[in-house]
DNA sequence: TCGCGCACTTGATCTGGGTCAAAGAATTCT
DNA sequence: AGAATTCTTTGACCCAGATCAAGTGCGCGA
């Protein structure tokens, strides 16, 4: 089975900034050279849609930089996020025709792309390929229910928390290490984005951060760059007693 | 790849009254063999706890009869159901340590087991193995965010109409057929539960029962007994326009 | 430089669902 | 059978967050 230790000895794939979890991981070097051959990138503009829920899709791939989102639509027009792909993230599903929701670009994009099919045939030959995404999709799953808990149970100041704590150990884990408990970033979301991913609406979001700017548990250099001094005291606030193991 | 056609030749697995979705599709005889030299039964009451969040869970399985739930509870008693098992439901993830969430039987339960690691083992051996279980994670991951919308966007009455459907579709499929759009089926949980699952209050769901019993949009008999007498009126209701292929 | 548009904030009011409280049904125990 | 317990319904009231409606402020193109 594979572990933490030998997930992280992987390989670099080609050129890519990031190593993509999901196929480079114990890499060896003819496999490397099989998925290169199969390899190519897609830039999208922010605002630019990827996908359109049931819309084929013949491509699997990892996010490189920028932000996704995956969101789902009623008829009558309201909306819910259901996922949020940030560097490293992999999209697509082996063995579906195709796409479940809408895919956005919220930033500008780069995605590491590969054709379905090869990469399908592949995975048949290549079975740690195939154990590396079970595991992705496991942590894909406990991510949703995780969220699940968020909209289903959590005050609306919460929701805002348990958002941010997300953004900032997601931001934390590529940049620097800053002092003890400060944490520093910029939102990727708009505050509509925010509110499509926590079930609110956009005014109920601005309040929500105005009423923690109030409180002193962030505070706000222009409308999206985020100080925490105190990233216990947010956790606290999202309702989220397990620190994720990010502090000291 | 594995696909519909492929799956359904499964071999029935031992004395399972069915066969369990996540390792006998495509067995073969000496694989079929090695599983069973694995497998063990345990039986639950109505009210027990499987296990509990954070606790070591050194097997996986598939529930043969009954129904279980998996929850997430705040600090605070705040509890949120994140999944709902009804039989050929797989528990458990490979390469995983404890349990994230507490499993409790709902009903009487028997659950089809494997001990962790000879089964992880014989995933490394058996290439489709670790397919089937992927594909069945990718299932869950779906399911998982369908319910984000329903939790996220949807009202009490949607909330409520969109579980019906859910708990219809899945005792449809293992039960007779009903005159055209008709449906007949036994709520497997309490109202307290459903609240849980909903992300509502107990009286709500009660209320917002007698509301569709009063609309004409179901009818019970006793508490628990449901007749849905125009299914397409009740994905209406859940505000759900997909019918899923279920109707003729 | 002006003004236009977009992202955001803030206020006033309304309402769906929560909370608190009191009774019914059903089931099990004695 | 009667009592106790558990599940469910229903009512009265309240509040968090939605809705409706003005603004504010910043960036950008003409």
């Amino acid at each position: 089975m594979l572990n933490e230790k030998t997930v992280s000895h992987s390989v670099e794939c080609g050129d890519c900034p990031i190593r993509h979890r999901a196929v480079c991981a114990r890499c060896e070097t003819d496999e490397l050279e099989r998925l290169e051959e199969i390899k190519y990138y897609r830039s999208f503009e922010a605002g630019q849609t990827v996908i359109w829920s049931g819309d084929r899709m013949d491509f699997v791939g990892s996010v490189v930089s920028g932000i996704a989102t995956l969101t789902q639509t009623m008829e009558d027009g309201r909306t819910q996020m259901v996922g949020l792909l940030l560097p490293s993230d992999f999209v697509g599903r082996p063995g579906r025709e195709g796409s479940a929701y809408d895919v956005v670009a919220t930033t500008d994009l780069v995605m590491c792309c590969f054709r379905k099919k090869p990469f399908e045939t592949m995975m048949e030959r290549t079975p740690h390929i195939a154990h590396r995404l079970l595991e992705m999709t496991l942590d894909e799953l406990d991510a949703a229910r995780e969220w699940m808990l968020v909209l289903g149970r959590k005050t609306a100041r919460e929701k805002i928390a348990s958002l941010l704590t997300i953004i900032a150990r997601r931001d934390a884990s590529l940049n620097l290490q800053t002092p003890k408990g400060v944490m520093v970033f910029d939102l990727p979301l708009t505050r509509e984005a925010m509110a499509d991913y926590l079930g609110l609406t956009l005014e109920t979001v601005s309040r929500q951060i105005s009423a923690l700017k109030r409180d002193g548990v962030i505070a706000l250099q222009g409308k999206r760059h985020v100080t925490v001094p105190d990233f216990a005291r947010l956790l606290e606030e999202a309702g989220d007693d397990s620190d994720g193991g990010m502090l000291a």
